[in-house]
DNA sequence: CATTGTCCCTGGAAGC
DNA sequence: TGCTTCCAGGGACAAT
């Protein structure tokens, strides 16, 4: 499932192989995923367009082409991008054909992905806060956005308008590698916990990035390749096992109807 | 505005 | 063995 980690390492492959291409054909083979566009709406204003940039902005991959629309992407739970594959692949909804004769094809085996046309940066700007990687997102920007909400800091990670880009997976791992209990009032984090969480939000995602992603469910990187970020996991996913730390069984619970895995001892409400 | 619940979607697992 | 139900979760959307 494509988080901030996965959809950086996607954007980072793809990227070489496609920037300047031009893209002479799109095959779609489910409508339903440029809609509201109908198929030959779409065709049309891809076809002829070359590929100028490639940058990643949240869970969004957001394609720049000549004629400057803008094609956005999102994978969502099962999507992936996957450059030259041997064959049609279960759950293919869109192949794009490059100039030189190479393809990149969009599957989606639950298709929940979107993707969309945009001649401008607010349809994607509109639903996210800042990146946390970036050197602006400082600890006190952090402390802003958590101030005064009453909900589970879980719930609040999750909230693409206060940080852009983590997902459940990494989530879990934040606040584990913080020792925050899912549960706790995001508002109500002393300053060391929100610094310790801060830390932990950056150095999980850089570290996952390094792994090129998580391969949990369908994840894989366009080559085919799979990434290894979740082999470091402590509590995503991980319900029963004993803590790395101090033994005690995972715990699942289940926040906004998302399971979400937490050592009991580890982190205290 | 903040918060919460529901829905979308598919296929693997679990239960019967 | 074969059927049904549950579960996975990002985010749009509606309700409160």
């Amino acid at each position: 499932m494509p988080e901030l980690p996965e959809v950086e390492t996607i954007k980072r492959e793809l990227e070489p192989h496609i920037i300047g291409k031009k893209i002479t054909a799109v095959t779609v083979y489910d409508a339903r995923i440029v809609y509201p566009l109908s198929a030959s709406a779409f065709q049309g204003r891809i076809t002829g367009q070359r590929i100028e940039n490639l940058r990643r902005r949240g869970k969004y991959l957001i394609f720049q082409l000549s004629n400057s629309n803008r094609l956005v992407v999102h994978l969502r739970m099962s999507g992936a991008l996957l450059l030259n594959p041997p064959e049609l692949l279960p759950h293919t909804r869109l192949v794009f054909h490059f100039d030189d004769g190479s393809e990149l094809a969009l599957t989606d085996r639950r298709r929940l992905g979107i993707v969309l046309l945009t001649d401008s940066e607010k349809p994607v700007e509109d639903r996210l806060g800042p990146e946390p990687l970036e050197p602006r997102f400082t600890v006190e920007e952090f402390a802003n956005r958590l101030h005064r909400r009453r909900a589970p800091i879980k719930a609040v990670l999750l909230d693409q308008k206060v940080i852009a880009g983590i997902g459940n997976m990494y989530a879990d791992e934040a606040l584990f590698q913080a020792r925050i209990h899912p549960l706790h009032p995001a508002g109500d984090l002393s300053p060391e916990e929100i610094q310790r969480l801060y830390n932990a939000i950056r150095e999980i995602l850089c570290s996952a990035i390094d792994y090129k992603g998580a391969s949990v469910d369908t994840y894989q990187r366009p080559g085919g390749e799979l990434g290894t970020a979740h082999f470091n996991f402590n509590v995503a996913h991980c319900r029963g096992e004993p803590c790395h730390i101090c033994g005690t069984p995972i715990q699942r619970l289940a926040i906004r109807n998302r399971g979400s895995y937490f050592c009991p001892n580890c982190q205290k409400y």
